[in-house]
DNA sequence: ACCTGAACACCGTTCAAGT
DNA sequence: ACCTGAACACCGTTCAAGT
C-alpha cells in the first residue's frame, strides 16, 4: 500500500495529458473502474473539469489511453534480451499480459471493450504485433499469419481475464481468504448444477481445484502452439 | 425492421421479471447498450421505476439476465439433430454464439463483463458446458478438459466479439458501406503504423482484405482442435 | 493557449404511500 | 404481494469567463 495522499494537494507540475492519464491509472488501480470520475479526478489533480477536457477529449478516450499505457508497459517485457524460442517469447508476451491484468483487475473489462468497440485503435495492434513476431519466427506460412496470432490473442486476454476474476472473487470473499479457497467455492457451487443440464461442468467441476493458474494458463498456449506449429487439416 | 411502437402503450399483462427482460433485449438490440435505461424502460413498459425493482435487483443484474437469456438461446442450436462429429459439434456451437453476437453486438461487450466480472454466473457454465460436451466426445483425455475447453470457449468468444465490431465499423462508416469496405479502412490504417514499431502488422495488414470472416474464424478453431487433439508436448 | 467553476441534462436507485 | 412516482445523490459534459 502507497502513503496515504495529503488532505490538501498543491498542483506541483503543469496538466498534461500524460499527468491526467498517470492519474487516472493511480485511481482505477486504487478505486476500481466505478472510481473513476471526473469529481475526484478533478480533486487529485487540483484543478476543474474544464482543464481536463482541455487535454482529453472525453471520459471513453481517457479510458482508452490509461488501457493502451499499461499495455504497452506489459508487452515490453523481454527480460534478458530475446527469448530463446519463439515458443518463449509467446510465453513471455502472454504472461506480461497475464500479470498486467492480475495487478490491474479493471484493464479486463477495458481491454474487452477497446477491442470489441474499437479494434482498430492502439490497443490491438500493440499485442497483435508481440504475438505476431513470434509466429512468423515460429515459421508459421504467411497466409496462418493472422488466424494463429488472433487465436493466440483472444485465448490470452480471455484467459487472463478469467484469473483476474478469480484474484478480484477471493478478495471479494475476506481480506484472510486466498484463491484457492475461492475456486473451492467455485468449484463447489458448479458441482451443485442440475445433472441432466450439466453434466460434463460438474465432471469437470474438480478440476478447478488446487490446480496452479499460470500452469494452466500456459498449457492453454501450448495446445494452441502445438495446433498452429501442425499444419492444420485441408479444408 | 419490427412495426413502430404505438405512441400510447397500454400495459397487455402483468409485469414480470420475463417481460421485463424481454423488454430490455429489445431495448439494447434497438438503441444500443447507452439505449438501456430504467427512464425508457418504464415507459416501453408502462409503468414506474419502483415496479421493476420489485423484480429484478438491480441494472447489473437485468443486463446479466438478459445476457443469459441471448446466450442459452444461441447455444441450444444443433439444428437437425446430433452433429456428424464432435469437432462438428464444436463448430456448430461456435457459429451459434458467433452469429449470435452478430445479432446482438452488445452481447460481445456484456459477455466479457459477464466473464470477467462474474465468471461463476449462468453464464459461464451454458457455454463451457455445450463447449465441453465436444471436447470429451473428442475422446480428449480428462486432465485436459477444462484447459481444452476454456481454450476454446476464451477464443470464440474473443474472435465473435471481434467479428461484432467489423459490422458495428461497417454500419457506422454510413449505410452504403458494407464490410470489405471498413475491413480495407483497417488495413490501411494498419499499414500506415511505423515500420521500426510494427513491421509484422504492416506486413499482415494485407490479409485482412477480402477474406471471409466466418472462414477465417473456423479455421482458427481448427488450429486449437487440431493442438487439443494431438497430446500436447510433456512438460 | 490554458484553466476556472457554476450550471445543465441525465442517470440509477430509494422509499413512503397506495392498492 | 405488487405497483406508483416524486425525490435524492451523483454523474459526464458544456461554456462563458478569466489569465
Amino acid at each position: 500500500m502507497a502513503t496515504r495522499t495529503p488532505r490538501t494537494r498543491r498542483r506541483a507540475e503543469a496538466l498534461s495529458r500524460e499527468r491526467i492519464i498517470a492519474a487516472a491509472v493511480e485511481l482505477l488501480d486504487t478505486a476500481g473502474e466505478s472510481g473513476l470520475t471526473f469529481r475526484v479526478l478533478t480533486e487529485r489533480l487540483a484543478t476543474g473539469p474544464g482543464a481536463i477536457y482541455w487535454h482529453v477529449a472525453n471520459k471513453g478516450e481517457l479510458l482508452g489511453a490509461a488501457t493502451d499505457a499499461v499495455v504497452a508497459d506489459a508487452v515490453a517485457v523481454t527480460p534478458g534480451g530475446s527469448p530463446d524460442s519463439p515458443q518463449e517469447g509467446v510465453r513471455a508476451v502472454a504472461l506480461g499480459l497475464f500479470d498486467a491484468i492480475e495487478q490491474h483487475p479493471w484493464l479486463a473489462t477495458q481491454l474487452a471493450a477497446q477491442l470489441s468497440r474499437n479494434p482498430w485503435g492502439p490497443v490491438t495492434p500493440r499485442i497483435f504485433e508481440s504475438i505476431g513476431r513470434q509466429v512468423r519466427a515460429m515459421g508459421v506460412p504467411e497466409s496462418d499469419w493472422t488466424t494463429a496470432t488472433s487465436a493466440l490473442m483472444h485465448y490470452v486476454l480471455g484467459a487472463a481475464a478469467q484469473n483476474a476474476a478469480n484474484v478480484e472473487g477471493a478478495r471479494a470473499l475476506g481480506p484472510g481468504a486466498d484463491r484457492a479457497e475461492f475456486l473451492d467455492s467455485v468449484s463447489a457451487a458448479w458441482e451443485e448444477l442440475d445433472p441432466d443440464e450439466y453434466p460434463f461442468t460438474r465432471a469437470a467441476a474438480d478440476q478447478m481445484r488446487g490446480h496452479d493458474d499460470r500452469e494452466q494458463f500456459l498449457a492453454g498456449i501450448d495446445f494452441i502452439l502445438s495446433g498452429v506449429t501442425a499444419r492444420p487439416p485441408a479444408p
